[in-house]
RNA sequence: GCGGGUGUGGUGAAAUUGGUAGACACGCUAGACUUAGGAUCUAGUGCUUCACGGCUUGGGGGUUCGAGUCCCUUCACCCGCACCA
């Protein structure tokens, strides 16, 4: 009768009195806490979950983003991601997939830092400590990684690739013509050969142009210095974000807001000496891939918008008196008509050389005063046009109007070419800017009246005072002027990108050492045979007394080059020693190729071998944070990219689908202190105007949000003197939701969770909260319904607390029941909606319990139904049910459609003559009667209405076809 | 300002993608059993009405035999970017 276990059941047929009997008397009652840490050990001690590079099974690699071990440990926010990546990969096992589900740590980083500065401790004790806390916790909430393909950023045996990687990309360039990165040798050929004629290099420094004898006959450290504008990684003078409080420079996606996404801290723009990463060469390429990437559209949108494309052209504009050009970037050439004013961002690199003499002082004093203003006080004055005229004037390309040359801080250095052409008939800002200071504003809109704000529109105009674009509307203008100006020689059509050259030093000593020495101030790299080079032990953290980075305390920081190793730099007296760079790499390095690791974790020659690699090629699904849409998730596909490139990587995105899971949000509680005193106030007390709130740490709080004051007053020193005013004998809190974090004392941990409850039902009602993607509160009041779900489940596995199942035929009933549920449940986890999983486990034990099933043709293949959702009682149930092998090994059931023949639907319906259906009717019509329906009779179709009381039964559920 | 998203009971949420809205769970109400318990079980529970019935997916409009779902419009909230020339 039942298909899918025949096997298995004539294999249990012939031991089933043992097994019945054996059972009988057995009583067992759900105990979570002794069931859980069995199987957790089985599972560790037999390596269940160790995966091997080769299996005739296909591949399916699912991955999770890697923790950073934080002190706090593991909030109940960090394992949605886990839970339904650990759902996903049990399930494809089930489904005969050689499944790769490793974990890791993301273990360099500021926080281990920061305490190391405060305590002294070294950053590599504490994050062991956080470590082995993390892969405590995890365990308990059984996960099925395979611990030992386990990867650390900060131990040397890894970082030595990210060393490997940082060098491979300083020793290349990227070839426009081929659009790839290319060896930095084939670059210093073709110097040789041709120097820069026909050159096809990208690079976002001004072209110095010479011949090849010029090239073969300059000094190598003039050559070295041309090859770094060209190198994928490089070394600058470039304007960084500073940050003083953490003392380093800090890229732009860590930033948020112009503060610091860490500790919040004031970020100014600063020139410094700096390593960069030239992603930049890369932009099309990174926009371009984003289109085959099933990634959430949010997502690649962010993406998007941080590469930033905008097509336009570049104009250059000859400056009266000098012998200067200033080229500008503009989306708008069509407006170039209007211009009436030039504008340069305070930092340009023109405005010195070009001021009168006699406003140069105040100029200097503008200059001066834009660049002390923090990001954020940029941005605040972003409604005062404040700027200052340079007294120069540029030459318009078309027109030779004298067009006065300006500085404003509304220009931004980093975008463009740092300088515009305002328009402001066409432009807000160039707008406010001439209203204020004065300027002219010349109307190129026919019957637009620009007196009162600008016209930004790009369509509903048509141009006038404009010369040749006069009577042209955008599109036509647009292409009128830049054949126009390309034939003059004064501009063309340009692509223009928002995103800047990641910067990629930090001055820092908890991270990976750039493996770069210096001969005569220009970086060289370190043979790649030596690698890795290791972190020095320091003993203080901070930096040097001359401002140096932390690794400036190490004394044994010099590369000596004959004996190619790192010597103690007090032996500096000998030529052949070399200063060691200073810096180290930013969070990101290491983060952005460990996936590749998990192939091959202990490869020695390679950082993936080619075998592993071709094996299991990229992510079949990433599940993470969107928190890093433009920082971890920009530059890994970079660096993939790049290593695609040198064919080391066999495909050039490492992830073809990614969620981004949601957060789950604490629920805080506050207390009201009045003013002044160390009284608080319960909720209904408040008195209004004069009381403060203060945090409390909501272990003390219960769910309907009453205060244990008394166990605060004796386990928090700050409260022990405190008094608590009391409404009705309690003392009641209020609440807010907010991001987990221990700073917020809002933090719950799973482990209690687990105590409680138990993995399983943690694991369950995690994903019984809502849909994986939305962002909730963490809220434990349904939490019961989850954990009486899975004793119910256990419940139908016995009588009377003695384990009972039968080999008794099922019912008709049971049997629809179980595939119902294997044909949602297989579709839901397929969708990743495993919220509505949970709910048909939870139907389908109901109807179970309500039809006393305990037939092993049904509870066996539930078992495995459930195993993913809740591994371990499933093991537990499937060893009393006389299995020997653990559940992951065994196959996922299969529904069969023929046993889920739908029950009869009723739909009103009405017919108004103009509707043509296809049906089924289970009315005893004729077969010329339905094909008069179909052919839209209208005659016979009133008969019909006339013959059907109220409705049409339909047979098959649904409508098959509605035609208009 | 630009981009993305979300609005459904007291609450978290479902809805086979246009086919009986509110599945499942929490909470609540009543009852049962008890050496009172925050245990278990049974029944009820969108709103409204004594009832028959009527109303209901943020608001308004439209397409359709039929709309939570599609289209237009409007409001509210969340997230990301933001002086981007």
């Amino acid at each position: 009768m039942i298909s899918l276990y025949q096997s298995t059941n004539i294999l249990f047929s012939f031991q089933s009195i043992n097994v019945f009997l054996l059972f009988k008397y057995v009583v067992v009652f759900y105990d979570f806490k002794q069931i859980e840490l069995k199987w957790q050990k089985f599972w560790s001690s037999n390596n269940i979950y160790k995966v091997e590079n080769k299996s005739p099974k296909p591949k399916y690699y699912i991955l999770d983003m890697f923790p950073y071990p934080s002190g706090a440990g593991l909030h109940v926010g960090h394992p949605l991601g886990y839970i339904a990546s650990d759902i996903v990969a049990r399930y494809k096992r089930h489904k005969g997939f050689n499944v790769l589900h490793p974990q890791g740590f993301d273990s360099f980083g500021l926080p281990a830092e920061q305490y190391a500065i405060q305590t002294g401790k070294h950053p590599q004790k504490t994050t062991e400590v956080n470590i082995k806390r993390y892969k405590e916790q995890l365990d308990k909430m059984g996960f099925s990684f395979d611990w030992s393909r386990e990867i650390r950023t900060s131990k040397p045996e890894y970082y030595k690739w990210t060393q490997w990687i940082f060098i491979s990309l300083f020793e290349s360039y990227y070839d426009l013509k081929k659009d790839k990165a290319m060896p930095i040798t084939e670059l210093i050929e073709k110097f040789k050969s041709q120097g820069t004629k026909n050159l096809n290099a990208f690079t976002n420094s001004d072209v110095i142009h010479f011949s090849s004898e010029e090239w073969n006959s300059f000094k190598s450290s003039k050559k070295n210095k041309i090859l770094l504008d060209y190198r994928l990684a490089y070394i600058s003078d470039t304007e960084v974000n500073w940050c003083k409080d953490l003392g380093t420079v800090l890229a732009n996606d860590e930033i948020i807001n112009g503060v610091s996404e860490r500790g919040g801290y004031k970020v100014e723009k600063k020139i410094m000496r700096q390593w960069s990463m030239r992603i930049t060469a890369y932009s099309e390429r990174l926009l371009d891939g984003l289109n085959d990437l099933n990634w959430p559209d949010s997502l690649k949108e962010m993406q998007r918008n941080w590469i930033g494309k905008s097509k336009g052209a570049s104009i250059k504009f000859k400056i009266k008196n000098f012998n200067y050009e200033i080229e500008i970037f503009t989306t708008r050439p069509d407006t170039l008509y209007g211009v009436t004013f030039m504008n340069l961002a305070p930092e340009h690199e023109l405005i010195l050389k070009i001021t009168d003499k006699n406003k140069i002082k105040n100029i200097k004093k503008y200059i001066n005063l834009v660049s002390t203003k923090s990001e954020r006080e940029r941005l605040a004055d972003n409604q005062i046009a404040s700027g200052i005229f340079t007294g120069a004037y540029a030459i318009h390309p078309l027109t030779s109007e004298e067009l006065p040359i300006w500085i404003s801080d509304y220009v931004l250095a980093g975008y463009g070419t740092g300088a515009v052409m305002a328009v402001p008939s066409g432009d807000e800002r160039d707008f406010s800017f001439a209203k204020k200071h004065k300027i002219p504003i010349k109307n190129i809109f026919k019957n637009i009246d620009v007196s009162k704000s600008a016209y930004t529109q790009k369509d509903g105009f048509t141009l006038i005072n404009s010369g040749i674009l006069n009577d042209l509307k955008f599109e036509d203008a647009y292409i009128k002027i830049i054949n126009h100006i390309e034939t003059l020689g004064c501009g063309k059509e340009t692509v223009n990108y928002k995103i800047r050259d990641a910067i990629f030093s930090r001055q820092r000593y908890w991270g990976e050492p750039i493996p770069i020495y210096y001969v005569n101030g220009l970086p060289r790299p370190i043979e790649k045979k030596y690698l890795p080079i290791e972190l020095p032990t320091v003993d203080q953290y901070l930096p040097t007394a001359e401002g140096h980075p932390p690794l400036g305390n190490a004394d044994n920081w010099a590369w000596d080059e004959r004996r190619k190793k790192i010597v103690s730099i007090k032996l500096i007296n000998n030529e052949y020693i070399f200063p060691m760079e200073l810096n180290t790499m930013p969070g990101w390095a290491g983060s952005s190729w460990y996936f590749y690791r998990y192939m091959d974790p202990n490869n020695n020659e390679m950082f993936v071998g080619e075998e592993a690699v071709n094996y299991w090629k990229d992510v079949d699904l990433y599940i993470g944070g969107s928190e890093h849409a433009t920082g971890h998730l920009l530059y890994s596909r970079f660096w993939q990219k790049f290593l695609f490139d040198l064919n080391i990587l066999p495909v050039s995105e490492y992830a073809r689908k990614l969620i981004n899971q949601g957060m789950i949000l604490g629920s805080s509680a506050f207390i009201y202190r009045k003013r002044g005193s160390d009284k608080y106030y319960s909720k209904n007390k408040i008195k209004k105007n004069h009381v403060e709130p203060i945090r409390v740490d909501i272990s003390f709080v219960d769910d309907s949000d009453q205060l244990d004051y008394v166990a605060l007053i004796n386990n928090d020193k700050n409260f022990s003197k405190s008094k608590f005013i009391l409404e009705n004998g309690k003392f009641i809190v209020t609440r807010e939701v907010e991001k987990m974090s221990k700073s917020k004392f809002n933090i719950v941990n799973p482990d209690k969770i687990c105590n409680e409850y138990g993995a399983d039902t943690l694991r369950m009602y995690e994903m019984f909260l809502g849909p994986i993607e939305q962002s909730k509160p963490w809220n434990t009041s349904g939490i019961t319904g989850v954990h009486s779900f899975i004793k119910k489940f256990w419940n139908l596995f016995f009588s009377n607390d003695v384990f009972d199942v039968n080999y008794n035929n099922p019912s008709k009933k049971s049997i629809k029941v179980l595939h119902q549920a294997i044909k949602k449940i297989d579709n839901d986890i397929n969708s990743l909606s495993f919220n509505t999983c949970i709910s048909a486990f939870m139907i389908c034990v109901n109807k179970l319990t309500n039809l006393n099933c305990k037939e092993r043709s049904i509870l066996e293949p539930l078992t495995i139904l459930i195993s993913p959702f809740a591994p371990h009682i499933a093991e537990e149930l499937w060893s009393l049910l006389g299995n020997n092998n653990s559940i992951v090994d065994e196959k996922y059931p299969v529904h069969d459609d023929s046993l889920l023949v739908e029950t009869e639907k009723n739909y009103p319906v009405s017919f108004n003559g103009k509707v043509k259906f296809t049906l089924e009717l289970s009315l005893e019509l004729s077969n010329e009667e339905i094909k008069s329906i179909v052919m839209n009779d209208e005659r016979t179709i009133l008969q019909l209405k006339n013959r059907i009381p109220k409705k049409i039964i339909i047979v098959s559920g649904k409508i098959i076809n509605i035609v208009n």
